[in-house]
Order: C-alpha cells, then sequence, then structure tokens
DNA sequence: ACTGCTAATGTTATATTATAACGAAACACA
DNA sequence: TGTGTTTCGTTATAATATAACATTAGCAGT
C-alpha cells in the first residue's frame, strides 16, 4: 500500500530521509509550515501509515522510522543504537517466522511482533 | 541481585502477584497509602529494580512485570495478550544468543534486547 | 555521641507522548 | 443538488516520564 494523501506522502518521504527515529512531536514542529497545527494532525498520519505498513514505530523511543521494503504490518526487527540513535531496520522474515512457531508460545498466536536491540552501531562500536 | 529497600520489596511483590503489566501510575495509585505522592517515587524504585534485572518494562504498553527468573538486566522476551492483557515471559537464553550473534547487525554490539510479541492468548484464543 | 558522607526520599513543577470530542470542510455519488 | 461518509482542524485533556532541589535516614570512622 502506498501514501493516500499528499500528507501522507509529506511525513512518509520526511522519514525516509532521516536515519533516526522522529517523535511524532519532532514531525509536528518540522511541518508546521504545512500546516500541521496539533499533535492529532500527525497521529492520524502516523496511524494510517502504520497500518499501511510503511512505517514502524520504535516502542522503546516512543518513534517512528519508515521501512523501504514493504512488510506485513506490525511485524518489525530494529537495532537502535545508543549513542548516535541511528535505527536500523533488519530485513528478516525467517526469523519472524521463527517467532511465530515457536514453543515457549504454546498456543499463543502472533498478531505483532516487534524486536528491538539496543546497542552500538558499527560506526560508534 | 535482590530488592534493597522495604519499597524495592513491596512494589516488585506487588508486581509479581500481577498476571498484567502495571503503568508507573496504577502503583502509585496502589500504593498512596504507603505514602506515594508522586510518579518520581515510583520511578525511582521501577529504575532500581530494572537496574537489579528484577523487573521488565513492557516497550509496548508503558508498563511493568516482574520477572521469576534471575536474568541480565535490559534482555527480555515477551508475550502479551491484545485481550486479556496477560503478559508471559518466555524464558529463551539461546534465542537471545542468536539474537547477539545475528548476522542482520553486522559490527552491531547488542546491549538491551527486546521481544514483544502480541497476539492471543491459549485461553482468549 | 558526633561528624561527614552517601543514598534514599519528599515535593513541586514541567516535559513528553497520545487521545477524545466535536464541528467544518471536502469528497463521492445517486 | 442533496445526502451520507470520510477527512481535517481545533481545543481540550489524558497518560507517561523527568528535572530540580530540599530533606532525611543510615552508616562508617573517630
Amino acid at each position: 500500500m502506498k501514501p493516500q494523501t499528499p500528507r501522507q506522502q509529506l511525513i512518509y518521504d520526511y522519514l525516509r530521509e532521516q536515519k533516526t527515529a522522529q517523535s511524532a512531536y519532532d514531525i509536528l514542529d518540522e511541518f508546521r509550515a504545512h500546516g500541521f497545527r496539533a499533535p492529532s494532525q500527525v497521529y492520524r498520519v502516523l496511524n494510517k501509515l502504520l497500518e499501511f505498513g510503511l512505517i514502524h514505530r520504535v516502542e522503546s523511543l516512543n518513534a517512528y522510522i519508515a521501512c523501504e521494503q514493504e512488510h506485513v504490518a506490525g511485524h518489525s526487527i530494529v537495532a537502535i543504537c545508543n549513542n548516535c540513535g541511528i535505527v536500523k531496520e533488519i530485513p528478516t522474515a525467517n526469523l519472524i517466522d521463527q517467532f511465530e512457531n515457536f514453543d515457549g508460545l504454546d498456543g499463543f498466536t502472533t498478531q505483532e511482533l516487534a524486536v528491538e536491540v539496543k546497542g552500538r552501531c558499527s560506526i560508534c562500536n
């Protein structure tokens, strides 16, 4: 699914350019000039983009990143550098499968999966 | 590491009794009678318990759970039921090792790891 | 017991993230 | 053109978290 409105396109493009995750309020400040005046306007767009599977919410940062490749909405594996804040999405369809069938889960049906690895990226290391 | 103060013990014991994750403000309300009056008091205790590896923060819920078994602070795998809210910790030392050595990470050094699986538990299924 | 240090606590204020509620505008289409 | 539906703007407020600083408690050395 592609962005459906100019504003969705705007925020999606912006997130694609960023190396670090952006909070809803970062985005709000960035786009005041484009008529974004209230958080709810930003959240509406973010929620649509999440639904389309075009962005991820990074739970441990309360912030958002774009994803290059399309993927199942709600499934993500990201590595976050504690030093420079760079967030890298790790493409691992198979690792996700592994989780969905993981015995430890024992009758649990997976709907969303978030794996967040925090540490030092290869540059900050 | 064990809880070091009465208040740490109090909150840790409380979290151990709960089946669902509790927010800092849930805990604040629960323990007003014990002299907790401001969020910072709760956060101080929670941060200590996190440091000791006695509790986990569930990122996608902004809430906290106790862990039965001791573990490396900052490493967790939890399954969260979207219906009843039950949070189950999954003991998977080996899976965590797998992540630390995962090639996708490519020079990245893991310090913290959070895996959050959301879906339906075996009862709500 | 007294002193000095450190860790824990109390308190107020404020920052940050997110949602609710509701009316107005835009759009789709019979 | 009228009618229903979705999007958008706006205000208000809820929920989560931290900063800053004063105070107290516990404890080690004398």
